[in-house]
DNA sequence: GGTAAACACCTTTTT
DNA sequence: GGTGTTTACC
């Protein structure tokens, strides 16, 4: 194969990028300037042109459908498969070295991978055990701090000796969560990376090994690793100068949960003889979309620099609308939507972003009463689902009766008489002897310490999993589940529940066993790993797509989050509001306004044609009526890449909402200023919102303290200024 | 043990 | 205001 094929679809930073000797390198991608794609052809040029084999190449993303896209796209270059190359996310490759390592990172051959879910549920129980009040340590605090602190790379012992109380007793929570994920064999996402480095950090031969293996490392979205991520690339490469990230400062939307901006900085100061390569080039968007992108991105701090262009025209204005309340925006946009429709637009090439999820209600409730196909992401998942956990809970206990999620989980599902009090004296009986549940509930009944009752459905129970574990001995992984699922007796509890609900949970029960059999087993990079716990680790780490029916054409809805990567024709990015976006407790820290400017960014950057920003004037929030300003971002943004939205042809609205004076709030024509305070013989005192037309046709809208929202020809109305 | 009423909650999310 | 979770009661 010759150079071209790798390097003609290039432009010539990308080519600056690929072609670029073997040392650490930082390329600085913006919006839609072929991230990717560089990446793809950089592995692809040191297979080709370097002659190394993939199998001592690494990759990692955040996500394993970045992944998947990434293995695709790199066979598919080099036309042959890259197996041997270990591309995958962090905690997927963590796993991968954890599992074929147990024994050096002092794990037991069975450790089992837990999700956020079976996490909360753990420290649950933990705080019940340890009797802590829980309004006063609610759990998903607890969850968050010991987690934020394996992002940190922090152990419990480790932790700082501090004299407040708060972080005594968050230690010592944390200190017993180690003891029990120990005890049961369970390791939670953060667990996997912390894991991971401290089994290359203290076992010099295996760290020699893979340093020597993975002679070239590559990173995507690199402005979104945290701490513990960033040690662990620094372990394998610091001093071999092999590190190649890509990423984009001004797209880093993940501070809250970690993700250190600050890394791109070490990196340049760990790695000192990199290069660095920006591409500024973009492919995705018209004119004046990246112009608005620019100069509101401009705004922030401490920013690496860069400007996109595109050698495409200006395109077509962004579109602003100010709607009156939030189903005025819903029906303008759906209104848009219809339009792009019947002018031959498809559907999915749609998005509405928003800030938040409650959001999406307005514009789904609208999309469905005028029958426009939609898709909303951020949904439960499928391995997420209650059955399916159920289900492989059953499928996790056959394999480790340790594992105490598990086991919680489903000692009484279907309920089986397995009541809280006997189910307290067996935890407390485990934390006594510092052993699993299982082993506690077998010394109860050895030492005929319950009620005949209660002895009876324990063992009950108990056989039941032996029974599994016996009969699925020898079978494959479709038999197992579809025998587990059926043994469980999960498949009668669910036919049994109300009609609908029930029948879903049925109709998943079986996805799962058809999930089973088309599982992909790759014995090869199994890690002497069994299909099951293959199939159980694969159900923890990916949690799978959301509903099926993805092929329709439909709208797709989404926060700005989700939003990141993807690329639509026509973009709606709605809720453009102070105290929405940017969100309130984001004004009130000038740190996380910046973060929420990137995202503004983002959701900028997502429009290929045509982009609309919209924003009421009036919002019902958390069951009250509130009646916010339009978000600072429009007014950051140059008027000249504006231009102003009317529904109806003939109405003139008040010039507050024209670009030019966003903010302003100001109406020099208008009788009544805009926020004035207002008396109506019939409805009381009020404020006026807005106002309408001229002479005779003005009319004004006004917030009545207690008769609400009302239009008012001012002609009739009689109304005095407060 | 299952249902209804009371109660707190209210960014963003992947693994 | 709407939702998910805990509590109280039958």
């Amino acid at each position: 194969m010759d150079v071209s094929t790798i390097i003609a679809p290039l432009n010539d930073d990308q080519r600056l990028a690929v072609s670029a000797p073997m040392q650490a390198m930082l390329v600085l991608a913006g919006a839609g300037s072929g991230k990717t794609r560089v990446l793809v052809h950089r592995i692809a040029w040191h297979v080709q042109i370097n002659h190394i084999s993939p199998y001592h190449i690494l990759a990692v993303t955040f996500t394993n459908k970045a992944a998947n896209e990434m293995r695709h796209r790199i066979e598919e270059l080099l036309n042959t498969s890259a197996r041997s190359m270990w591309i995958g996310t962090f905690h997927g490759l963590a796993h991968r070295l954890l599992r074929q390592h147990a024994k050096q990172a002092k794990l037991p051959d069975t450790f089992q991978v837990m999700d956020s879910d079976d996490q909360l549920r753990i420290v649950k129980r933990l705080l019940k055990s340890l009797e802590l009040d829980d309004s006063k340590w609610p759990a998903k605090q607890v969850q968050w701090f010991i987690n934020a602190q394996k992002d940190e790379g922090i152990r419990a012992r480790h932790m700082s000796q501090a004299d407040d109380f708060y972080h005594r007793q968050m230690q010592r929570i944390y200190l017993a969560y180690e003891e029990l994920c120990d005890r049961s064999g369970l390791v939670d996402f953060a667990e996997l990376l912390l894991r991971a480095h401290e089994l290359l950090r203290d076992n010099e031969d295996l760290l020699a090994f893979y340093r020597e293996r993975f002679r070239q490392v590559h990173v995507d979205e690199f402005q979104d690793t945290n701490t513990i991520q960033y040690a662990w690339l620094r372990l394998l490469t610091e001093g071999n100068n092999n590190l190649f990230v890509v990423g984009d400062d001004d797209q880093s939307i993940y501070g809250w949960r970690g993700a250190k901006i600050e890394n791109i900085f070490a990196f340049q100061k760990h790695y000192p003889e990199h290069g660095i390569v920006r591409l500024e080039q973009n492919y995705r968007s018209t004119g004046h979309i990246l112009k608005a992108a620019n100069v509101l991105i401009a705004n922030n701090e401490n920013r690496m620099g860069k400007e996109l262009w595109t050698a495409a025209g200006e395109g077509h204005a962004i579109g602003v609308y100010a709607a009156f309340n939030e189903q005025d925006e819903a029906y303008f946009v759906v209104e848009k939507i219809r339009q792009w429709v019947r002018d031959g637009g498809l559907r999915s090439e749609v998005a509405i972003l928003y800030r938040s999820n409650a959001q999406s209600r307005q514009f789904e409730e609208r999309l469905m009463t005028t029958a426009v196909p939609y898709r909303v992401y951020g949904g439960l998942r499928f391995f997420e689902r209650m059955e399916i956990k159920n289900a492989l809970a059953y499928l996790r206990l056959s394999s480790n009766r340790d594992d105490e999620a598990s086991f919680e989980r489903v000692v009484n599902t279907p309920t089986r008489g397995i009541g809280a009090k006997t189910l307290d004296d067996m935890r407390i009986l485990a934390r006594e002897r510092g052993v699993s549940l299982w082993r506690a509930a077998e010394c109860m009944l050895g030492e005929k310490q319950l009620s005949a009752r209660a002895a009876n459905a324990l063992q009950g129970f108990m056989n039941l999993i032996e029974a599994i574990a016996l009969a699925t001995d020898g079978m494959n992984l479709y038999e197992t589940v579809k025998y587990v699922v059926e043994a469980s007796g999960l498949i009668e509890l669910y036919k049994k529940e109300k009609q609908d609900k029930g029948e879903a949970r049925v109709e998943n029960l079986e996805e799962l066993v058809n999930a089973a059999k088309l599982f992909d087993y790759d014995s090869e990079n199994a890690e002497n790993l069994s299909e099951l716990d293959m199939f159980l680790a694969h159900a923890a780490l990916e949690a799978g797509e959301m509903q099926g029916e993805a092929d329709q054409d439909c709208v797709q809805l989404m926060t700005l989050h989700s939003a990141k990567g993807l690329e639509f024709k026509l973009v709606f990015l709605v809720g453009m509001e102070e105290g929405l976006f940017p969100s309130q407790q984001a004004v009130d820290e000038p740190g996380r306004l910046q973060e929420e400017r990137r995202l503004c960014y983002v959701g900028i950057t997502r429009a290929m044609q045509q982009l609309y920003l919209t924003y009421a004037e009036s919002r019902r929030l958390y069951g009250k009526d509130s009646y916010p300003r339009p978000s600072r971002f429009l007014r950051e943004i140059p008027p000249e890449a504006l231009t102003e939205i009317r529904l109806r042809a003939n109405v003139t609205r008040p010039a507050s909402s024209s670009p030019a004076t966003l903010g302003s709030m100001v109406d020099q024509n208008a009788s009544f200023r805009l926020g004035q305070a207002v008396r109506h013989e019939k409805f009381g005192e009020g404020v006026v919102l807005q106002t309408e037309g001229s002479g005779d046709q003005e009319k004004v809208q006004i917030n009545f303290r207690n008769a609400g929202i009302k239009w008012l020809m001012l002609a009739y109305a009689k109304l005095d200024k407060a």
